[in-house]
DNA sequence: CATGCGTGGAG
DNA sequence: TCTCCAAGCAT
């Protein structure tokens, strides 16, 4: 790798420092955790920023710190709480990684976080960017933080030919990275560097003319920026179609404990594209659901669903039949999880026990709405429940107990009797 | 090293 | 409506 860190070309790492961190003092956002900070806070804010972005975060943080305020609230609280506080915030292992490795602290540590870049490194879901960044920003310690941001940004200063950036892998530029970090504000340098990456250094818009820095910057004298580092193919978007059950009993609906498999299995629809869902949502509540199928263009197709999907259910609650108009057909959610968009028929009954022979399934209970808030619960399972009026409370944000869940606009397109 | 894992917002 | 993606990590 012929690239090494010039610091006196293309600025003297004083001059960059300097002019980063001045822009940095008059353009960072007043983000909670940086108001108050603190080791474990910071901690909380980058698992919670993962992969999300800050104007997300922010209640949710707020929220957890409110409930969880320090490791050892952490590690007393159950997994439950604490999917309870990050439902709707997504990547949900996140959340139980954090919790394990609060626990592990307080059983392994005396309750004491780490107080080094390589001791955070041994915490279950923290990995190389996290470790430098709770570090440096926590603790004052001189170790980088390269996050795509970081690692878009350092490329562009130190790299004007695409292909060089892209084959210097990311340990080659944590060690190049390292070498510029501020001796004395390693924190403030670490977000200032992803600050200008999340607002003048973006993937495909940059601001040159507005950038603090463009003196040290060789790709943007160069004018490739946009083309490091190279962007990565996206997989391709697959369409997909599935349904759930809002079985209500009363004023409850019925909730299926974490880890259930789809509820029914449809017939008509082909092979499913997918069955096993141990990996989504991991230790969330769910309604009762089906497979995926994969959809195809086919109008056929696309008519047989919401008939399939009913007649599927219909075997499952009333096999005895007798009774065809109490499963309608309540709407149609759209939601996207990674590289997949979803349909999902939902399809709503009432009061099935005490009409035939169904019993509850195994693990499942019965909710209440103000019950719904106290549940992990993902996104996707609250956008069908919101269909019904079943949670008015949920889209009338209302708080309770401190929670408030902030359901997304959801666009539902309303079925009828079918 | 490739893949799976959520979600909402910007363009 | 659709594409792209945003402060990664574990496996």
């Amino acid at each position: 790798m012929p690239m090494i860190v010039d610091p006196a070309s293309p600025g003297e790492p004083g001059r960059l420092r300097k002019a980063l961190l001045a822009w940095y003092r008059s353009h960072q956002r007043p983000l909670p955790w940086r108001e108050r900070p603190s080791l474990y806070g910071t901690w909380i804010s980058e698992i919670m920023l993962q992969q999300t972005v800050v104007a997300v975060v922010v209640p949710f943080w707020e929220r957890f710190m409110a409930r969880l305020p320090d490791v050892a609230a952490l590690a007393a609280a159950t997994e439950e709480e604490v999917l309870t506080l990050w439902s709707g915030l997504g990547y949900y292992r996140r959340a139980r990684l954090l919790h394990r490795a609060a626990r592990e602290v307080a059983t392994e540590r005396n309750g004491v976080l780490p107080r080094s870049r390589q001791a955070w490194l041994t915490l279950p879901g923290v990995g190389r960017y996290t470790a430098g960044a709770v570090a440096s920003i926590g603790l004052g310690e001189r170790v980088p933080a390269v996050d795509a941001n970081a690692r878009r940004v350092v490329s562009r200063w130190l790299f004007d030919d695409p292909n060089l950036a892209a084959r210097c892998g990311i340990a080659r530029l944590e060690t190049l990275a390292a070498d510029l970090v501020d001796p004395d504000r390693p924190g403030d340098w670490n977000q200032a560097v992803m600050e200008l990456g999340a607002t003048r250094c973006q993937a495909r818009q940059i601001d040159c003319s507005g950038c603090p820095v463009a003196f040290a910057c060789r790709a943007g004298r160069a004018g490739t920026a946009l083309q490091i580092p190279p962007h990565r193919a996206a997989p391709p978007v697959v369409t997909v179609v599935t349904s759930c059950l809002i079985w209500q009993e009363d004023d409850c609906v019925v909730l299926l404990p974490p880890g259930s498999a789809p509820a029914v299995r449809a017939t008509g629809l082909g092979r499913p594209l997918r069955t096993d869902f141990s990996g989504l949502h991991p230790g969330l509540w769910s309604l009762p659901g089906a497979p995926w199928y994969r959809k195809c263009g086919d109008v056929v197709h696309r008519e047989r669903w919401p008939r399939a999907f009913l007649r599927t259910w219909q075997r499952w609650l009333l096999p005895q039949g007798g009774w065809d108009d109490a499963l309608v057909l309540a709407g149609v959610v759209r939601h996207a999880i990674t590289h997949h968009r979803l349909a999902i028929q939902v399809v709503r009954v009432a009061g099935v026990l005490g009409r035939g022979d169904k019993s509850l399934p195994p693990g499942a209970r019965l909710v209440g709405a103000e019950q719904l808030d106290v549940l992990p619960m993902s996104n996707l399972a609250r956008k069908c429940l919101a269909i019904t009026g079943a949670a008015d409370r949920h889209l009338r944000n209302e708080e309770q107990d401190g929670l408030t869940f902030l359901l997304p606009r959801t666009k539902i397109s309303r079925g009828g009797k079918v």
